[in-house]
DNA sequence: ATATCGCATGGCT
DNA sequence: GAGCCATGCGATA
């Protein structure tokens, strides 16, 4: 770049950047204008010079493109400007006012600056990270606006530094309106390295360094994090660099530390990875160029935040707060890699978010955590926004439209028309989308890492599965290590400690809320009520499956890549002789058998299958249990799902108490909704639920975080909500009427002899209708009429964990596929005397029988609110109310009558 | 009736 | 308690 090239009529940088960011970074290709940049100046520009703010290069003639690379363009052009202040080291007079000057100089901590001679001598700087808007298609009227108006005055001062202020992003004290208004993020590294012997306390500088390492998470990153740590010198890195062991490693991890050189030409990407490397290190760095400077200034202006000019970095605490962890962009290695290709491109990983329901919805709109969004994205002040290009990991670009609502005196960010790419990445909720920006062109990159990639064993390693589905995990491996002695922050310290479970801990905290938003509201009778915990318990590993473990929300759980089997419940108790066994109730008999208390049942379990009691693998032999024993066993029974294994699991088991109250039922309708959809066997996990899997339409998975999504509410038309309710109700209204009917007829002639043995189904079916469109009803001992509650005591009476392991919901064989057309079977017309009703009756019958039979010994359930009992453990939010829970149920036995 | 838009709401951090 | 953000939901096309 020394020799200017012959002067080519080139585009004004500025121009050419309004339109697109990718044109922008092949400016030159756009013939607009063949003058130097430079006002002062009525050459032929033939060279590029600083970086605009617009991303492209101010192109210069060869005077001016000289005199910048020299450091005179200021003293020739700009002399009589204000802004010229003398270095506090060598009084040498310096222009602080421009953005040519920006590089020339270094704030110091203590105040004033350092020219960038002496700033060299004293402490190491990194580059410029100038928000580069290259990669969007502002028009440069707002943008200037943004850029000019709010960054550029203050570029123009020797106030902060609004590059400082950008690694707001991960630099808690700028402000999020500094950090929407100063798109350059990065250099966090200065904050450290600015805390060279000269300028910084020690204290100061071992904050910025756990804040540095907090902010990246890339491999690389660490790497050098870990190298600054071990070595006590920032100056360190660079040569570290060298040391790494690819140059895939020493390119991302140059780009760590520079990205954004905005100074340096489109074709030297390879000079400005070495630039900011060396800008990086103490020793005599290499020739000067104006990428140098850039990286300098970076520096300098880095240093020179106010914060933490001042030794009060109001950092940690508020930068953590305003990026959230989970929003960090966890790249490996080979993501990077993936992303950037093989060209010479680095990626600078910007963030990521894990898609919502929404996100990844029809809307078609994905809702942007609001500090990545103004720190990495244009700077937008109208609600409309503008267009942002976006490349795919494949390349492939995409538009979409950047904008924000007014929220509580606030912003809401969002990308809209994402829908096309989401699908096209065959993304779903839980996945994870990324957002990079490839340097230097500057393109804003979209990735993403599929939710499977994430599962425990896979998460161990940080495996993922990016845009070509190329694992990582080898660099992952690599890029943990270097935390665990960087660990001085919190936050650090605490995923280190957490088994450096980045994200895994990330999913956690995800899925943590997903769980409690998966608590369904009282209102939502027929919606499902699985928690994680529930889910997990209810379910049976694959047989000669080794699982994974995971932990989530502090317990531990099994995972398998195959797809669970629904486990049958059992109850676990310990015998005479203080053997722990299990207890389990014969499909066909419903006897409850004695199995060694490690045994994984099958969702379906008979006596001829008790093959460690040979003596009792036949129905016909009497159960081994008395009355008293049932009636003492099963209340105090905790429901341990064998999936289930924690050191908490005594924890767990009361937890779990709840879900032979609803868990049951909640499996049951899972069942209802679809085996073979929930667990198809070989797709992937998503947030939603760990079993479940991409195109999973169960309703676990449809159903909002918020567990009260539309989708599910009464009048939600969605497919599973239609054929459950569908079903529900025209079986359950033919049998009302049918009930209502014949309880007329019988009333009339045996009323006695019918109520003896119809009360307790009418009512239950009766009340099964009322749960829907009066849920809450449902909840309160004494709600409801009197009758009805009286009613629903009878049927039942018994306890209604028994209850629930007598009814047995896991029917593995199940058509969970059920077309609702088949519906029409159950038309009414078919219904009297027909065949149907028979069943639905015998399967109503059945189920009442059950009932009594299980409930004969008493109601251990003060409440009378059976199957809400959540043995007394009191932590479960989402009850089930009993009567959503029993339609389901009978819901479940129906539909397995019907449809065997 | 349906899709989309844009603000409101409220759970969660 | 403030702010974020996922989603709700009415208005509008």
């Amino acid at each position: 770049m020394s020799s200017p090239p012959p002067p080519l009529p080139t585009s004004t940088t500025a121009t050419t950047a309004n339109n697109n960011y990718n044109a922008s970074c092949s400016s030159s290709s756009t013939v607009l204008s063949i003058k130097c940049f430079n006002s002062d100046c009525t050459d032929v520009k033939s060279r590029k010079g600083w970086r605009l703010r617009s991303g492209d290069f101010a192109e210069l003639c060869d005077r001016c493109a000289s005199a910048y690379e020299e450091g005179s363009f200021c003293e020739a052009f700009h002399s009589r400007a204000s802004g010229w202040r003398c270095c506090e080291s060598c009084g040498k007079r310096v222009h602080c006012g421009c953005i040519v000057s920006i590089q020339a100089f270094t704030l110091l901590d203590a105040g004033g600056i350092a020219c960038l001679a002496c700033a060299r001598k004293s402490f190491v700087l990194t580059s410029n990270p100038a928000w580069s808007p290259l990669f969007y298609h502002a028009s440069f009227p707002e943008r200037l606006k943004d850029l000019s108006v709010k960054s550029w005055s203050q570029l123009a001062g020797s106030g902060p530094v609004p590059w400082r202020q950008a690694p707001s992003l991960f630099n808690p004290s700028a402000t999020p309106a500094m950090q929407s208004e100063l798109q350059t993020r990065m250099p966090y590294e200065v904050d450290r390295l600015n805390t060279g012997e000269t300028f910084s306390a020690p204290s100061l500088e071992k904050r910025k360094v756990e804040d540095f390492s907090e902010k990246f998470i890339n491999g690389n990153l660490r790497i050098r994090l870990r190298d600054i740590v071990e070595n006590g010198n920032a100056g360190i890195i660079g040569e570290e660099q060298s040391q790494t062991p690819s140059s895939l490693m020493e390119d991302a991890s140059a780009q760590q530390f520079g990205i954004s050189i905005p100074y340096k030409s489109l074709s030297e990407s390879n000079s400005q990875i070495e630039g900011s490397v060396n800008a990086l290190q103490p020793a005599p760095p290499p020739p000067f160029t104006k990428h140098f400077h850039g990286s300098l200034h970076n520096g300098v202006d880095s240093s020179v935040d106010g914060h933490i000019r001042n030794g009060k970095p109001r950092t940690d605490a508020r930068g953590r707060s305003q990026l959230l962890p989970r929003y960090w962009p966890r790249f490996t290695d080979g993501e990077l890699h993936q992303i950037s290709g093989n060209s010479n491109s680095v990626i600078k990983p910007l963030f990521e978010k894990m898609l919502s329901a929404s996100d990844a919805g029809r809307i078609g709109r994905l809702v942007l955590p609001k500090k990545c969004a103004e720190a990495y994205f244009p700077p937008i002040s109208q609600p409309e926004g503008l267009p942002l290009r976006v490349q795919d990991s494949t390349g492939k670009e995409w538009i979409f439209q950047f904008r924000f609502w007014p929220n509580n005196n606030s912003r809401m960010y969002v990308l809209e028309g994402v829908t096309p790419c989401i699908q096209n990445m065959q993304l779903q909720a839980g996945d994870t989308v990324t957002f990079s920006r490839l340097e230097p062109e500057g393109k804003l990159v979209m990735g993403f890492r599929k939710a499977t990639s994430a599962t425990p064993s896979d998460q161990d390693n940080e495996t993922s599965q990016i845009g070509n589905g190329v694992s990582t995990k080898g660099d992952a491996e690599l890029d943990h290590s270097p935390w665990s002695k960087v660990d001085k922050s919190g936050y650090i310290a605490k995923e280190v400690l957490e088994g450096k479970s980045s994200i895994r801990k990330r999913k956690s905290s995800t899925l943590g809320s997903k769980s409690k938003r998966l608590r369904i509201e009282k209102e939502d009778m027929i919606e499902l009520k699985l928690t994680w915990e529930e889910a997990q318990g209810l379910l049976r590993p694959p047989p000669d499956h080794v699982p994974s473990i995971v932990a989530i929300e502090g317990f531990e759980f099994e995972e398998y890549e195959d797809a669970p089997v629904l486990g049958k419940p059992t109850i676990f108790a310990t015998d005479n002789v203080g053997q722990k066994v299990q207890w389990v109730q014969c499909e066909d008999c419903l006897k409850w058998r004695k199995l060694p208390a490690n045994t994984l049942l099958p969702s379906k379990w008979a006596c001829s299958s008790n093959t460690w009691d040979p003596e009792r693998s036949s129905c016909s032999v009497a159960q081994e249990l008395t009355a008293e024993q049932l009636e003492y066993l099963i209340p105090s029974c905790k429901l341990v799902v064998a999936s289930k294994r924690s050191k908490d699991a005594r924890k767990e088991i009361d937890r779990v108490e709840a879900l032979e109250g609803e868990g049951l039922d909640t499996l049951a309708n899972l069942a209802i909704l679809g085996e073979g959809e929930a667990f198809p066997a070989s797709s992937q996990a998503t947030t939603k639920h760990p079993r479940h899997r991409p195109g999973c339409s169960c309703i676990v998975c449809i159903q909002p975080p918020s567990g009260k999504g539309p989708k599910h509410k009464q009048t939600c038309t969605c497919t599973v909500c239609q054929t459950v309710k569908r079903r529900f109700k025209t079986l359950m209204m033919k049998r009302e009427k049918k009930q209502s009917e014949k309880e007329a007829e019988t009333k009339q002639s045996e009323k006695e002899a019918v109520t003896t043995r119809k009360k307790p189904q009418e009512p239950s079916a009766e009340k099964l209708l009322d749960d829907e469109p009066s849920p809450s009803s449902n909840t309160g001992s004494e709600s409801g009429s009197p009758n009805k509650k009286k009613t629903v005591s009878e049927g039942s009476d018994g306890d209604p964990k028994r209850m629930k392991s007598s009814t047995s919901p896991f029917k593995g064989q199940i058509d969970l596929n059920i077309q609702p057309e088949r519906e029409d079977e159950l038309s009414p017309g078919s219904d009297s005397g027909g065949g149907m009703m028979r069943m639905l009756q015998d399967a109503t019958e059945t189920y009442l029988r059950m009932q009594r039979f299980l409930s004969s010994d008493g109601d251990n359930n003060p409440s009378g609110n059976h199957m809400l009992s959540s043995g007394g453990t009191g932590e479960k939010n989402s009850v089930m109310p009993r009567c959503g829970a029993a339609a389901i149920k009978m819901l479940t036995r129906i539909i397995l009558q019907l449809f065997p």
